[in-house]
DNA sequence: CCCAGTGGTTAACGCTCGCTAACAACGCCC
DNA sequence: GGGCGTTGTTAGCGAGCGTTAACCACTGGG
């Protein structure tokens, strides 16, 4: 059986380099603080060779963010659908974004700074993405906490991203399985006191 | 280039004015997205006329993070020394954190993501005063939780803070008050995770 | 053997940026 | 009322940016 894969989605190894070089510069100083021959650099060719990957530098930071949302996205689905019952699938949840933090940093940090630089078509597919994962999570935890309204649901859900997406700025502080605990509970703890609201 | 401004402050309110309008446009598309011309505009004068108030870009970067971090770590010890008892102090650090975060969402969001474009003078002063902000917290932490770890500590601090600091991505989801009040219970809880902790 | 495709190079163009220079209007104090 | 500091203005400079153009080396298939 053949897969058919959207175009965008065949991974030449050399984009992926870019890619990831790019995030890392990107994490640092800003979309606007790095230039193109920077990131060309990162990689060991230089300046407009990058034109043989990608349109141009915008397209560059629009398919970087498309493919972490993604990625969050299915990777949320298939954990949701995997997991039997609520409680399961919000463990899955919490375990999948902090394996994704904890494995990328720079594009989680990339994923929510930069998406005010990217162009309009790709902005609202983004933004679709994200809104799809942030639905993902309001789903699971209406069920485990009904009668509590989704707009509170909503805000839970982005503070516990907060929380989890801290790891970039508590760097080296801990050994990774201590610090993936830590969250954990921490996250599950803190969306207990949903049951309090309305 | 580089000052090491005198610790009266003298708030002229245009530079009060241009910080503010700043903060805004370096929060929606970065330090190196914004123009000094952009900047100028936003509060009616135009370009160049910026150089009357500050000596240039990077020090009006500068500053605003040197006077956000200020803020946060004075008003931090102001609340923990009125405060009596770990219990209260902490209600009080995260009230702090919380009324800051939602008065003024853009320093936030400027606060911890342009520090990687401070000029290096600077971002030195600006760190130890994040540092000491953040072992305020750590201190308070260690009354009420002993024998937890210090870098267990920090790591749970930060996380709050990610928490805390999510109000720019869930706005207007919810009132004022109720996202207060959520994010309260939230943290409060989520710190509670610790007396599990070594 | 050629030749087309792929992925690299350097040179250069045009634009924008941060910043300086030179100048002007206004308020104030002696 | 005349200097003068303050706070604006516009013009322009030099540097750096993203991008394109023109060219070249290597590889694999007919």
């Amino acid at each position: 059986m053949t897969v058919v894969r959207s175009p965008t989605r065949v991974p030449s190894p050399r984009r992926r380099e870019i890619l990831d070089a790019a995030a890392t510069l990107f994490a640092a100083r800003g979309f606007h603080g790095v230039s193109i021959e920077e990131i060309g650099g990162a990689v060991g060719i230089s300046g407009p060779a990058l034109y043989r990957h990608f349109s141009g530098k915008d397209s560059l930071l629009s398919e970087m963010l498309l493919d972490i949302s993604e990625r969050l996205r299915t990777s949320a689905v298939e954990r949701v659908t995997r997991a039997s019952g609520g409680s399961e699938a919000l463990d899955a949840l919490i375990t999948g974004q902090i394996e994704f933090a904890l494995d990328h940093p720079a594009l989680i940090t990339v994923h929510d700074r930069e998406l005010g630089n990217v162009p309009e078509p790709a902005r609202r597919q983004i933004r679709r993405l994200q809104r799809l994962y942030v639905e993902e999570w309001v789903t699971v935890l209406a069920e485990l906490y009904p009668g509590v309204r989704p707009p509170v649901l909503r805000a839970a859900t982005h503070a516990v991203f907060g929380l989890l997406n801290s790891t970039p700025h508590s760097a080296g502080e801990l050994a990774r399985d201590a610090m993936s605990d830590l969250l954990h509970r921490m996250a599950r703890v803190a969306l207990t006191s949903l049951v309090n609201e309305r």
